[in-house]
DNA sequence: GGATTTAGATACATGAATGTAGCTAATCGC
DNA sequence: GCGATTAGCTACATTCATGTATCTAAATCC
């Protein structure tokens, strides 16, 4: 009776990564609010002193398990297709929020709890460049090429596009189609710069 | 000894309001995922008992609450001034989301089990007009009376100041000052309608 | 003023999560 | 191989929320 327990036992890194996705799953299925060590450690099939050991709460679980997530994909502008190269982006960025990472995030950032126990750093890191800099990339680089004035592109321009996804992500719920991201693309981020549907004033006619 | 009980009894109406009132701070305070019966009980000074005679668990009570809320002001669009009128929308939009109700709103939307709590009837009634319809109702003001063509009034248009704002309240976690609303209107909304800064076809020049 | 309704005050059994402790045994480093 | 590390297992006292039940007494209706 050498292997009464079914499963060679876990250790280090392997135990951790197993303990990372336990919680992301737990989060999306629960909320950040009802995190439990005790639900954690259930999902991962582990005691619950092997999670004391290396964290004091739940929160602080799921936050180093969003810390030790690979970053996104970023988006790289590639041939001379602004419209392309954005609607890319925002794809980009519904993939991510779509994930267990983005999910959790979603949850994080309105729970009293979680938000509190956030050092800026870690804020920084977890959520740079995720909810905010999808379409940033790709408009920098146009802007760099001279495509369309810099000065149009403010923080504000910057943000259009992540936060028309964003707040279709919460109305609805579903992911945007690639209609919608058009739509959203040609309706709002490329008049902002300048650029209407038919191309620079276009709008006057 | 005929006042043992330092306050007089509550009741009907007025017991109701209080726990309304308790509910909304407290999620405020622990989130909708840690809302908890005895929770809303003891801040609302009253025996659990009350509270099971009326609702069945604290997101019933939550929900309730939020059904019985005063609806938002609307946004009136007065004289001609699309530009003014749409910051004052925001406005009102921004002092909603800050109030009790709208930050309830806020931790319900990312809480799986509140969400699942909602019907669609529910949905409607408690959300309706309020995350969505504040720039709207101007705009649809202005295109009707023909200061901008009708056609550009889509529903992505629409939705661009309530995105832009909620961004802003979610990365920020502060109200946005009225010149972040008047760059908001002066470098998303407007140039989607086609009024740019400096008039129709500006951006050409 | 008397009957009805309903808030307020217990009490209690149950279940869940907490945080700690002690032991066993698998895995790793040397 | 041997010692150090560290999962895995079990147990336990504590705390908290749950849901129900019972009784008292205040407010309201007529």
């Amino acid at each position: 009776m050498s292997d009464h327990s079914a499963r060679a036992r876990r250790r280090g890194e392997e135990l951790i990564r197993a303990i990372h996705d336990a919680v992301l799953e737990e989060v999306v299925e629960v909320g950040a609010g009802r995190l439990t060590m005790d639900g954690i450690a259930r999902r991962a099939a582990t005691p619950r002193t092997t999670l004391y050991r290396r964290w004091s709460d739940p929160i602080e679980v799921l936050l180093d398990a969003l810390y030790h997530q690979h970053p996104v994909e970023e988006p790289t502008p590639g041939a001379d297709d602004l419209r392309g190269d954005l609607i890319r982006a925002l794809r980009l960025m519904v993939e991510w929020a779509l994930s267990p990472a983005g999910r959790a995030v979603a949850t994080i950032l309105t729970d009293p709890k979680s938000v509190a126990l956030m050092s800026e750093a870690l804020f920084e890191r977890v959520f740079a460049n995720r909810g905010g800099t999808f379409t940033r990339t790709v408009l920098q680089h146009y802007a760099d090429r001279g495509r369309f004035p810099v000065e149009l592109l403010t923080p504000v321009v910057a943000d259009i596009g992540e936060a028309l996804v964003t707040k279709r992500l919460i109305d609805t719920g579903t992911a945007p189609s690639d209609e919608d991201l058009s739509a959203i693309v040609d309706q709002a981020i490329l008049p902002a710069i300048g650029l209407g549907p038919g191309g620079p004033g276009a709008a006057r006619a």
